[in-house]
DNA sequence: GTATTTGTGGATACGCCGTACGGTAGTGAG
DNA sequence: CTCACTACCGTACGGCGTATCCACAAATAC
């Protein structure tokens, strides 16, 4: 097996995506690759820079849909697709925007993003370009990494009402009866069933309605 | 020095606030106090508790902004709140919407926060606020860690004009010179001087005005 | 042909991490 | 006095990212 930046992204991704990135070491992906672990040196300076490439390779999913004839389905397409690639990788969520991403792809999709955003009504000129591009990258970042905290917290506790209840735990369940936080309790009682990706689109809406200028449709 | 929660937490937090969270460990934390490490778990489980705690101290002082007369005063000022929080402990940003904030004081906040959307004209009923929330919440977390990550990568990188010329880099200066990135690359070259704060207000106030259904003031 | 240089790759090591586990000393109760 | 409990520390384990050195094979120079 030649060894490369493409194939030790690779090795990466599917590590991640396995156990998450406490289940990724350099160790493990040398031996996924039957090499030692040094030999990854010489393609990626360090572990940092391995993150980086395999968010790109995230984003070269994310660049593939980016293209649309109207501005604003360009963006919803953006913008699901991004949540489509954390709910697939959730390291991705994890990495988002807690760094800058310049790799190539990154780079599309943000051309993508803000080209499509330029062409909205309230976008007059560059300032409201940056500060659209940074609302809807802010929600978006925002959204799946508490989307996929979320599913975690499910995961970890079941998704059956009997296992809600239980997912409460004795501590919650001990604060949700103080009485000293009414809506929350009401939300977490009786909010529990929204469906997730009706809501990211609902909610996505209603931003891109607001930076955007144009109503909802 | 007795040890308690509340010492490990304020330990914690003054190192995280020195060297972030890659400089926080249990060792150098035990260190400060002058304890061996292993007294620590008499008092908090395993590091991740340790980090709930420390967020939940964080909240201690997002709370104590959080009641105003109006509902959308008291979002306002939760909001600014978060950032403030983020800016003077940005390992606060590294964790917020990574797990699930069940500490008092969170919960505290996440009351004010739903209790104000709850009186919001377009918060209808349990649904839509929830979806509420989720969208400031979504806000509120990618905009803090974005804007956390831009001053660290300004700061590794220098804030003068000849120290923006260099932060771009030779990659990145090869990538915008393709032609391939256009609106990014008038975005990085014309558009880098908007002020944070009003940045952040503006697009605050933008997605609240969207998602309360209360137009601009 | 031999000697030297270069390239590839692995092994070993370092300093650090979170946490398991065992032992010791001190205190209080019976 | 003995025993049980508490507080505390030391040691150790398995793992991490990455520095460094060495061995061997292939290529090059003479």
């Amino acid at each position: 097996m030649p060894l490369s930046r493409d194939t030790i992204a690779a090795a990466a991704i599917r590590l991640a995506d396995a156990g998450g990135l406490d289940g990724l070491s350099l160790r493990k992906i040398a031996k996924e690759l039957g090499v030692g672990p040094m030999r990854l040196y010489d393609y990626v300076t360090n572990k940092s820079e391995l993150l980086d490439l395999m968010v790109d390779v995230v984003y070269a999913r994310i660049a593939e849909v980016a293209q649309h004839a109207q501005w604003r389905a360009t963006l919803l397409a953006i913008a699901h697709a991004t949540r489509d690639a954390a709910l697939a990788h959730e390291w991705f969520a994890d990495l988002l925007g807690g760094r800058p991403h310049l790799g190539p792809h990154a780079l599309a999709v943000g051309e993508a993003t803000a080209a499509a955003l330029s062409k909205a009504p309230a976008v007059r000129d560059i300032d409201d370009l940056q500060r659209a591009v940074g609302a809807l990258n802010a929600f978006l970042v925002g959204a799946v990494r508490r989307e996929v905290t979320e599913r975690r917290t499910t995961r970890s506790t079941g998704t059956d009402l009997a296992a809600f209840q239980a997912r409460l735990g004795p501590y919650l369940t001990r604060m949700l009866t103080t009485g000293r936080y009414p809506t929350v309790a009401r939300l977490v009682i009786d909010g529990a069933h929204l469906n997730a990706e009706e809501t990211f689109h609902h909610n996505l809406t209603t931003v891109l309605d607001g930076i955007t200028g144009e109503p909802r449709r």
